[in-house]
DNA sequence: ATGACCAATTGA
DNA sequence: CAATTGGTCATG
């Protein structure tokens, strides 16, 4: 052990038995000993190490020197001695004396003053964690974000003084049943909650800009959530223009460290008290949450990719009931999840009525069917039907942007034969072929290799289709047909955030369609087979969405063409504008089929020998179900072994905290780690 | 994680 | 008998 660095001063009322028997065992004597006071008041300080083990979750106390008694304030972050080694921690309180019978350490330094975990996170950290069955190191590592010490010198911004006008969020809000009597509750400072489904053509930020404000009004602050930085841009517009500027932030990775770090200190020191962001700022510390809201909960992006894999929703209802604040979920689309809110009775539904559906748009799906390509030339020489085309060329008569959405980016899609559609594979590693310009045989994307002489191997048929167009093919094809129309597209890392009001063709991949500024005059929706070809709990609601939000940014009186199967149940729901049946229907099917939400469900996976362990060693409640294990790879390719667990849904916290307990258990005895994952989104 | 400790196992 | 290995426990 080496010496303390902090000095000390005043006279002491105390010394630190750590570190008078610190020196002591050093066997020297000191001409000058140096002895550290305690603090006078609550010299105990109780933090939370920085190191995700399960079994070192929960606090440990250490003494706080005089010299830090103002600056170990709860929240800070602090340097402690723990295990023979200097890690990080976060102090959650100060107290008068300790439980711990043996001798406490000093708190080796304080890393800041500054207080980034409120009482409220920390036990918000606890609660997800507990859900999880992860601990609480890995949720405060999604919840705060890294210190950056020269943001942090600088003060906030006080929040201008507000003009409110108030009256506009009922208004903004009253086209939909239970809309402004949402809003009127957040104003007079209730706690409603619901589940939105909103109508197309909805401007959605503006609604949600409204919504905050009204949670503004009564005096709490809010949370938007955002699947991705696009959205968020949208949303942060909105609210300089319903709120004016300088009385709310936007919370995101992509903004960097130090304004994302500057904009965290302005909403934990109470100086802002409006959000919008992307997953994280669902931990946002905002003082007197009145409003959580998450927009498009279905969305990927929600789903945390670092242990404990939180999903934004599930955090965002936890916190809700923690701080009693309302709660809006809402999408064109909706989730089960969000479905099982309104079964429940947990939340209101609030919907547009039908005529201002029928109003907006027209949806009509037209065969892509073996049969009809068969039978429509011109879909079968481009792979577009007739009324696809017809729907596009009168979109762009009308004077106005046409969107053509297509399932997957990129020049090359893979190979199927033509035949029987089994996929192309290559003949020395059967990885997937493709075909990258129309000057060059296919040839294999995992080894290269070219196979100009194909044959099925199934049928030995000796064409080729491609089952997709990428988004850039397609937009090449439309740009033959179309010669005087600019086409755009946005997909992958080149997403386009707004289109203008000129006819255009952009096509995009689902979640890149940029807003048109007046609205699309038609939105054509290609090869609706292939999303619905995934063996996917989640395939149809997955479809229903990306569907919805492309054919929501038409215009009013705009057309969708959907270029699929009119007898697919999806398409029937897209069709009517239906989330909310689609989204009950899909619940009865899950409820039958005992598969979430209204079972709970976790994966452990890992080495075959520790998940069999898990499996003997878990204490799960008595309706647990084990299915398997069963083989699977991990992201490396290693081979690794999986088995789902699944509860009544009432029994969902026993679940996770008996995979908590054996996370604890094995962590304590260092045996090999596996993954749990609680909910996973894909399964 | 890291280290300490104890007990059982292995090797000369 | 010493050296090594493995399991358990505590970390404030």
């Amino acid at each position: 052990m080496t010496h303390p660095t902090y000095d000390d001063s005043a006279a002491q009322p105390e010394l630190l038995p750590g570190l008078v028997r610190a020196q002591a065992r050093r066997g020297r004597a000191p001409a000058k000993q140096k002895e550290v006071a305690a603090a006078s008041v609550d010299p105990v300080a109780r933090v939370l190490v920085d190191i995700p083990l399960a079994h070192l979750d929960r606090p440990f106390d250490y003494a706080v020197p005089e010299s830090m008694a103002a600056t170990a304030v709860p929240g800070a972050r602090v340097k402690v001695r723990f295990a023979g080694q200097d890690v990080d921690a976060f102090v959650v309180s100060r107290v008068a004396s300790s439980d711990h019978t043996g001798r406490l350490q000093p708190l080796r330094r304080v890393v800041s003053a500054e207080p980034v975990l409120s009482p409220k996170i920390a036990a918000l950290s606890e609660s997800v964690a507990r859900r999880y069955a992860g601990s609480r190191a890995d949720v405060l590592r999604l919840a705060v974000p890294p210190r950056h010490a020269t943001t942090e010198k600088q003060p906030s911004e006080p929040e201008p003084a507000l003009e409110a006008g108030l009256d506009r969020a009922s208004v903004a809000w009253s086209d939909d049943t239970h809309g402004a009597a949402f809003v009127e509750g957040l104003a007079d400072g209730r706690s409603p909650r619901a589940v939105w489904s909103a109508a197309p053509g909805t401007d959605w930020p503006e609604r949600l800009a409204h919504a905050a404000a009204a949670a503004h009004a009564s005096g709490r602050g809010a949370i938007l959530c955002v699947p991705d930085g696009k959205d968020m841009a949208r949303v942060d517009r909105a609210l300089t223009r319903v709120l004016g500027s300088g009385h709310h932030v936007t919370l995101s990775a992509e903004s960097g460290p130090s304004a994302r770090y500057r904009d965290f200190l302005a909403i934990s020191r109470g100086a802002r008290r409006v959000v919008v962001g992307t997953r994280a700022a669902v931990f946002a510390p905002v003082h007197d949450l009145g409003l959580l809201a998450i927009w498009d909960d279905g969305d990927d992006l929600y789903a945390e990719p670092r242990a404990p894999y939180p999903h934004t929703r599930e955090v965002m209802l936890l916190r809700a009931e923690a701080e009693n604040s309302a709660v809006l979920v809402a999408g064109f689309a909706r989730t089960v999840e969000a479905e099982y809110l309104l079964t429940t009775g947990w939340a209101v539904e609030i919907t547009p009525p039908r005529q201002a559906i029928r109003d907006h748009l027209t949806v009509s799906v037209t065969g892509a069917t073996d049969r009809e390509l068969e039978r429509d030339p011109m879909a079968r020489s481009t792979r577009f039907p007739a009324r696809a085309f017809e729907a596009i060329r009168t979109g762009l008569a009308s004077g106005g942007p046409v969107l053509v959405q297509t399932p997957r980016a990129g020049y090359a899609a893979s190979l199927a034969c033509e035949r029987c559609r089994t996929p192309a594979r290559c003949a020395t590693c059967q990885g997937p072929l493709r075909i990258t310009s129309n000057e060059r045989p296919p040839s294999c994307s995992w080894c290269g290799t070219d196979h100009p002489g194909f044959s099925c191997t199934t049928c030995g048929h000796r064409g080729l289709r491609a089952p997709v167009r990428g988004d850039a093919r397609t937009a090449e094809e439309l740009g033959r047909t179309f010669t005087s129309t600019v086409v755009r597209t946005s997909s992958g890392e080149r997403v386009l955030s707004e289109v203008g009001d000129k006819p255009a063709i952009v096509v995009a991949t689902p979640g890149a369609e940029p807003v048109a500024e007046g609205g699309y005059a038609a939105v054509v929706l290609l090869d609706t087979w292939l999303a619905l070809g995934r063996l996917d709990l989640r395939t149809g609601e997955e479809a229903l969405r990306r569907w919805m939000n492309a054919a929501a940014l038409t215009r009013r009186g705009g057309q969708v063409i959907a270029v699929g199967d009119p007898a697919e149940p999806t398409l029937q729901a897209l069709v009517r504008w239906d989330a909310g049946g689609f989204a009950r229907r899909e619940m009865a099917e899950r409820r039958s089929a005992h598969l979430p939400p209204a079972s709970r469900m976790a994966t452990i996976s890992g080495a075959p020998g520790a998940v069999d362990d898990v499996v003997t060693l878990l204490a799960a409640p008595e309706a647990t179900e084990v299915l398997g294990p069963i083989p699977v790879e991990n992201r490396e390719g290693t081979p690794e072994s999986r088995v789902v667990l699944r509860a009544p849904r009432q029994h969902g916290d026993a679940l996770s905290r008996s995979l908590g307990e054996v996370q604890r258990l094995r962590s304590a005895r260092k045996l090999d780690p596996v993954r749990v994952q609680v909910d996973p989104p894909g399964l």
